[in-house]
DNA sequence: ATGAAAGCGCTAACAT
DNA sequence: ATGTTAGCGCTTTCAT
């Protein structure tokens, strides 16, 4: 059933060199020798193993990305990012789910010790510095992306400054009575977040102690989850006056929020973040990140670095754009 | 930086055949030299190269999932099934993504020849016979999930019975001027769906000629996309009379359609299809499919088949469940 | 332009 | 319990 080189030179009656430079596109091959190659391997469907190919190549040509999958609501937008700059390359996107209940760190150690892909796209996948440090020392060429360590490549997002965008925009309306919806205090964009709500209210003069600054008690997704955006909301309701204005940790917590605002029939301005595919027709003013762009980026910057060992890092920091839609329409 | 098995085995003072043993956990070894080896491989962040693993011992405990990432809302319920079964044994998950753009067939072709997993889980990977029995030709260990075909296990959702269901219901209540948002024709579980209405409305001697069958002209997807939804559900809103309830062929689609009907602030009970995770948030009554059942189940008959060359076909079709939520709920 | 042969890093008999 | 050695399927000099 399965053919080896082996097989296609003996029948194309020529050697497995051969064969070989006729897959790897060497130009020293008659255009006869080629064609009679191309066409048995057609014909039995035989293509080399990138197994075999990898050991003897020491390249692999597969480039992997590593992503939370199933914790994380804007991975598919990088990965569309990352999979078009692949396709430019003839290069394989392999896609390695890092699974949220089990040890992050044993798990990544091994699958880069098993040297999988040739360079590896770490996506959402927060870890420590010292974490980050242990993979780093594996010596495998890496981009992270919406994280940051200062030995690799990274591509992050400034969260800090979308929330003071997101705060100065209501501030700058005249309003004072700001909330914040925040998530898990471990989480570190949630706490950048925060920072710069805080901030930014410090900055007007706003006083920062009593504002309230609220999260909903469902912590799955370290609190990103709508149950946790309806929750929280529902304890800004209860107070009195009601704030003027919500900013949240998320756009899937302000759906939560959203539909709390609508069982109690009240409508305060929001503004979410992360501008998932959903806010758009919803309506939910938000934080646009600029997910594909840094998919896209960061996959070009991984490829430079595997053609040169000893090009320059490449770190930034991209800043959020506020995105206006009905949940700040009615200000005033 | 990179070290081999020789490397590890030099420094422990064993051979590279112990080195090997420790690491597949052959119980032919002493504590006190498998103690000795996994220290300096925990040292120098050792670990056997799958690549060379793979080609030796013709096991590269690797499965892999081969998904259209970006044009499905449900993969990561199937996934999460996936994972689940997978983490249950000492395998690997590997995603790969089927780009829309590009051929399909071809990409396969060339996926499964290259051999980098032990057995592959098409997850909505729609071919046609034809194009199956290809694939099916190179001999790798297959489970399709979402699809169908004859010579291979696959586990299946029974599209036609699901849109049965949906109709049923409505005829149940005694309403008879239905409507169909469908979706692309060449989209399967679109025809199947529509189908099923069709055949249930005949059963109810209700006259199909005249029954509003409509879609969007956003073909993004299949017309599977929210925007379809929205243009269908004002062709809908065109009519005069009204359908007094529509069936719905995604929920993505619906999704559209209510954001219509609230633009003209009409309400006309609506059922999806799909239960993606937002439409429990938004009150959508839908068709619910077992898609984590089916992954995990699927990724079972999968390791099976590995482990047993002729075990028997395994081939299952679930059948979707009504979930009742607002939008069915003012009926009458 | 083509072939012969030496690895790539590992596993799995087969020895001891 | 441990070592020796022959592959696994391929790429890549080095010949010719």
């Amino acid at each position: 059933m399965s053919h080896t080189i082996y097989d296609i030179a003996r029948q194309a009656g020529v050697s497995i060199a051969t064969v070989s430079r006729v897959f790897n596109k060497s130009t020293k091959v008659s255009p006869k020798t080629r064609d009679k190659v191309l066409q048995i391997a057609d014909q039995v469907g035989y293509h080399p193993q990138g197994f075999a190919q990898g050991l003897a190549a020491r390249q692999k040509k597969v480039i992997m990305a590593v992503v939370p999958l199933l914790s994380n609501y804007f991975f598919l937008q990088v990965l569309s990012g990352i999979q078009d700059a692949i396709s430019e390359t003839d290069f394989e996107l392999h896609i390695y789910n890092v699974k949220p209940k089990e040890e992050r760190i044993g798990q990544l150690k091994r699958l880069l010790g098993r040297k999988w892909a040739d360079g590896y796209l770490f996506v959402s996948t927060h870890l420590s510095n010292e974490e980050w440090e242990e993979i780093h020392r594996l010596g495998q060429h890496m981009v992270l992306i919406d994280d940051a360590y200062s030995a690799s490549n990274y591509f992050q997002i400034d969260n800090k400054q979308g929330a003071c965008k997101a705060t100065e925009f209501f501030l700058e309306k005249g309003l004072r009575r700001l909330a914040l919806i925040t998530a898990e205090k471990n989480s570190i964009p949630a706490a950048k977040r925060q920072e710069g709500f805080l901030e930014t209210l410090n900055g007007y003069g706003v006083d920062t102690d009593s504002v309230p600054i609220v999260t909903g008690n469902t912590t799955y997704r370290d609190g990103f989850n709508e149950s946790n955006g309806y929750e929280a909301m529902n304890k800004l309701l209860a107070l009195d006056p009601f704030p003027e204005a919500v900013v949240c940790a998320s756009d899937i917590q302000a759906i939560g929020a959203l539909s709390a605002m609508k069982e109690q029939d009240v409508e305060i301005p929001i503004i979410g973040y992360d501008d998932i595919q959903l806010s758009r027709y919803i309506g939910l003013s938000t934080m646009r990140q600029p997910m594909s762009k840094m998919g896209y980026e960061g996959t070009k910057v991984l490829f430079h670095h595997i053609d040169d060992e000893k090009a320059d890092l490449v770190q930034e920091a991209y800043i959020p754009e506020l995105i206006h839609r009905s949940t700040t329409e009615n200000i005033q």
